[in-house]
DNA sequence: AAGTGCTATGACACCGATGTCATGACTTCG
DNA sequence: CGAAGTCATGACATCGGTGTCATAGCACTT
């Protein structure tokens, strides 16, 4: 591959003028720069960024650890594909940035991250971006150094940066929503009380009855789903039932995800029940495949995956210019509430709701 | 960031020695290497990949162009996600060779390309790797020089190395099983023939009838889906009562992927039909979500994208490498059939379709 | 005319590793 | 015992850019 110096022969110039020509740090005469461009033309120069760190200590790269690539390998999918669209968040703004993205996937088993960070420091990476699949706590041992660290859709004990979805601000304003729209009895089929975000979500939960002054009834909080067995909806059938069999049943039923949802559709309907007319349907997690896919289609709350990479790349690059505005700790990112028609409208409050700002599709 | 000219003055020993303790090329002696290791993990020293590119010439860098990452973001997601598990069969493969990854996204715009190229040149990846979101023909316009390139789920006329589904072998497999299960009726609801896929498939399937003798008859086979209109289903419907209107209707309705497939399990049943017992679906993709949580769940196929994402990134590693086996031109790679209980078998053959080696689950 | 300021350019050192060659200490062999 | 060979180590140049400083040419001031 071409050099510096070859094209500053071609040119019949010192290299140090290419390189002004390069970057544009000085004055370079109109016919000296028309013959170096015409030189580098020819001999299809590419600077070596490898050669430019060395002075300036600038690799413009940045490191990405996550299990995003491979974990969804295994059978269990259970939600949609958060680690993806934080790595679409952070790809973007780095884009934009003019910052180059180095990938690397922890296969699953975090005890290869020590080695991959290693990698990562060795091409003196600017900064490093590590993207959890779920809502959840790590202790990361990176040994990273000062090399600024944000962590995305975790966080650690030691307060680093992290940026983590709205789990219970988001249930909040998806059963606020439907109290808005005349519910009342409103069931929660959540998933297993194990992960974080099951935990938040209920807190969310309760706090909108609360808010509306509905007494909490815990016979309408059901677990619905655990990670451990392959429980085939044997669980949610039996919620489902307990649910119906109460003296006040649901309005509405909303799910710990989208894919419950899907299969409560079906069972909700071998029941010889209608959906939105006998009861209501909400989801998590605005799996679109599903959700707008679906008839009727689901309404649902989106945890802003994207916006979260969006946050972690801005902060990463905040770290990397020494901004002051560091956050220690946790930065909580809500999203939007999708509202379709597997809800249905107890009074006629409707319209009321189209100004509240949830994003309608 | 501690260099190897620290870590000599902390261990009394010239850089050279350092150097030597690294790499492991020359005897060193047992004390100076102790005293080495010492200072290297005293100081938190790690190499610098760039100094060391400078004199090998080897980034171990491989640069990865897709539109994997920004594309999902639009509304219309008509497949999976096969750039994606193509990116893992790349990392996967990377990773296990001790290469790092180095990933661009061209955003939807392909006009980005020869930029980010110029990065990765920049950056002198070893090889470049572009990733297609759906099986096409491009026309790269990399500037590569002589960087290995390998084309992923797309092609060009130039006879770049391509690894490609093969859409006709897949769709031949899942009707020649159809077949043998009894089914002589097959009806076949395809995707927007402007794609490369859906020529390709329709192909399989006519050669999957007449390598039985089955009559082809053009009434059974729908155009069901367009890309450019948003057709929400109606061509889908019309598709499924033109067929089921026919003399002699399918008992089997093949779809051209495992989202028209749900869509299609929702008319059927509205019809009072069921599934399978009054007719049979066969969906393509094997999207999990969709084809595992049905129910019945979804007799599908895979293309094999995380295999084509391996065998790229071998391809990549060859030629890198110099290899002779340098293939010029498209290599397809097959994917198996998922049989389940959303086809019905019409004769007893059923245990004998075990044996195929097709894939059960 | 001498001094000041600006433009355009080149010489040279340096960033952090590693390849090449040289050197000193010690072992082994004829 | 001296020659040859091995082991352990260091001096120095080099990779491809860029920062620093020097310099030459020219316009403009006073």
């Amino acid at each position: 591959m071409a050099t510096i110096y070859d094209v500053a022969k071609a040119a019949s110039v010192s290299p140090k003028t290419v390189s002004r020509v390069l970057n544009g740090d000085a004055p370079v005469g109109k016919e000296t720069r028309k013959a170096v461009e015409a030189a580098m033309a020819e001999l299809g120069y590419v600077p070596s960024n490898a050669a430019r760190m060395m002075r300036s200590n600038r690799s413009g790269l940045i490191g990405l650890v996550t299990g995003a690539l491979s974990h969804k390998l295994e059978p269990m999918e259970p939600t949609g594909l958060p680690d993806l669209y934080i790595v679409q968040g952070i790809q973007k703004v780095m884009a934009d940035s003019g910052k180059t993205l180095i990938i690397a996937d922890t296969g699953g088993t975090s005890a290869k991250v020590p080695q991959l960070v290693r990698t990562f420091l060795q091409h003196r990476v600017e900064a490093l971006i590590y993207v959890a699949d779920y809502h959840q706590q790590v202790t990361l041992d990176t040994g990273a150094g000062n090399c600024p660290v944000v962590l995305v859709n975790c966080f650690d004990a030691g307060g680093t940066p992290a940026i983590l979805p709205d789990d219970e601000r988001c249930q909040f304003d998806l059963v606020t929503d439907l109290i808005r729209s005349g519910h009342e009895r409103i069931a929660y089929l959540t998933l297993d009380p194990a992960m974080v975000a099951t935990e938040l979500r209920s807190r969310g939960y309760r706090a909108a009855l609360q808010a509306a002054s509905i007494p909490y009834d815990g016979a309408l909080e059901i677990m619905a789903r655990k990670n451990v067995e392959d429980d085939d909806g044997r669980l949610l059938q039996r919620a489902l039932e307990s649910v119906l069999a109460l003296d006040g049943p649901p309005t509405v039923i909303c799910c710990g995800n989208d894919e419950m949802a899907l299969r409560l559709y079906g069972l909700i309907r071998s029941r010889g029940l209608r959906i939105p007319e006998d009861v209501s349907v909400a989801g998590f997690d605005n799996y679109r495949a599903i959700a707008e896919t679906l008839y009727p289609p689901l309404t649902t709350v989106e945890l802003p995956y994207l916006a979260m990479g969006q946050r972690a790349a801005e902060t990463a690059l905040g770290m990397i210019n020494g901004a002051d505005e560091q956050l220690a700790g946790p930065e909580l990112v809500p999203g939007p509430v999708h509202w379709r028609s597997s809800v249905t409208a107890l009074n006629s409050v409707t319209k009321l709701r189209s100004n509240t700002g949830s994003t309608f599709s």
